[in-house]
DNA sequence: CATGGTAAG
DNA sequence: CTTATCATG
């Protein structure tokens, strides 16, 4: 939680009063093994950014390496997969959340490490809200094999939680790691794609759903950024994909509306700035102002 | 096979002639997979070392691999195992083989990839004759696993391979990592190693047997060192062995007693004149004068 | 083209 | 501590 931002504000009792507005910076990236990740830098990207909340997929790695790595001043919520050294979702966060759930559905996805929620209390006009923010990863899918099975599977117990959560709270958020290009501007060359895991037609439906007025998500960076192609967050290693910015906007903050009306400062943090590419998905960094 | 070196000799007939001599620079390496090793710049140590007959162990790499890093200008006799990335062993040669063969035993290591010898004619007193080369890898064995059955299986097999060299021909030698440390003299920390495969009294046992008057070998490099300790052929990747120089004399050039005296410039490059260490073992390069 | 776990050394 | 393979992304 960063230092408040102080700044008048009419009272319900028509007088003039001096208020804390809250300011929470939330991060997503899929840091591929936070191991290889910290040895390429990710420590300074880290200290440099000044994030609240950072919601990791892809972590990869025992709970006693995550908490090394991450150091002292980090509350970390941490969803390990039953296979080691595969998926893992996480988060941490300078302040303690209020509640935390692991996963999502029944069994099947029980020890899949691909979902964590964080309920954190924020301050609103009414006094404070529960903020539940979720870190989520599905599944990469591949055409034709059961692993596109379970990418539906884990997709529809998806819509059936981002349903709950809409009806039930004003602030939800959910990144992550979503698998999933939505339109034709969220990768470069969608054409050579439509036949591609993570950008079917059947997958793209969900999140027309998720974004259509049924479930009523918002896509935050495609609200503040407009119908621009990219920003791409994802960028295959092989050959010059990253250099040529031939990548997929496939890791998401998607906000109830409420939440999404607070939102500001969308970053994609493509690592120019940085000394190294730590991952293969770049953060996606964005500013909620309670 | 280098350029010969003209010297005078007496002819059988009491005048004075003159005739090439042929040196044989003959190397053994345990690579640690090849790839790896050319990495590591052994291609700068290749080239400079003006080596004739290269015998290598723990090749770890599909044949077409191995043909294209060595490059052109080689005759190549190399055995893969039947596991993936494990084991092989090879000879490279400057001049072709008049024969060839690839495993010893049964069919219990049949497709070990850790024995194969080739044939070449070398020049005589009387003419030519045949010295044959052999690059084996012997298990490094583990106490009290199947893995020290098999490696006295093995030594069983070679002790039976190797009475039959030693009546068959003047010519032989056998080189390549033997992992077993013959004497004390052999093991930096002998005292610390004398449980431990690789150093176990039953393995030694068995090159006092080779080396012994009945089977009647040579230690080449021992045989031109003399009783001092090491040199050494293979430090531990761990801590700062290969720094102090903490390491085992287990690669050898075991040669008939005919070939042993034609040995002379026995050598472990132990890289402090090359770039990088390319392997966790040096090679040992030997010259044969014929 | 990279990740980590694994068996092997 | 390093090797290559493997399944996975």
């Amino acid at each position: 939680m960063q230092t408040g931002i102080v700044e008048e504000f009419g009272t319900a009792e028509g007088g003039v009063g001096t208020a804390v507005r809250h300011q929470l910076r939330i991060a997503t990236v899929n840091v591929n093994g936070i191991r290889a990740a910290y040895k390429r830098g990710m420590d300074s990207w880290l200290a440099d950014r000044g994030v609240d909340i950072l919601c990791l997929q892809e972590v990869r790695a025992p709970d006693a390496i995550v908490r090394k790595l991450l150091g002292d001043g980090w509350h970390i919520l941490h969803a390990e997969a039953e296979a080691k050294g595969r998926a893992g979702v996480a988060i941490a966060s300078r302040t303690a959340p209020v509640a935390t759930r692991d996963h999502i559905g029944d069994e099947y996805f029980l020890t899949s490490g691909r979902w964590v929620e964080a309920d954190f209390e924020v301050p609103d006009a009414e006094g404070t809200k529960t903020l539940t923010v979720v870190s989520a990863y599905v599944h990469s899918g591949e055409v034709d094999t059961p692993k596109q099975e379970d990418k539906y599977r884990f997709l529809d117990v998806m819509t059936g939680r981002l349903t709950d959560l809409r009806a039930t709270r004003d602030y939800a958020l959910v990144v992550g790691d979503l698998n999933v290009g939505h339109t034709e501007l969220d990768i470069k060359n969608w054409k050579g794609n439509v036949k591609r895991a993570g950008f079917l037609p059947e997958e793209r439906a969900y999140f027309d759903r998720f974004f259509g007025d049924g479930i009523g998500w918002k896509d935050v960076h495609r609200g503040l950024a407009g119908e621009v192609p990219g920003p791409y967050t994802w960028w295959s290693w092989r050959g010059q994909a990253f250099d040529n910015d031939s990548g997929w906007r496939i890791d998401y903050h998607m906000a109830t509306p409420e939440l999404a009306a607070l939102a500001g400062n969308a970053v994609v943090d493509r690592a120019a700035s940085y000394d190294a590419r730590f991952s293969d998905h770049a953060p996606v960094v964005v500013d909620y102002q309670f």
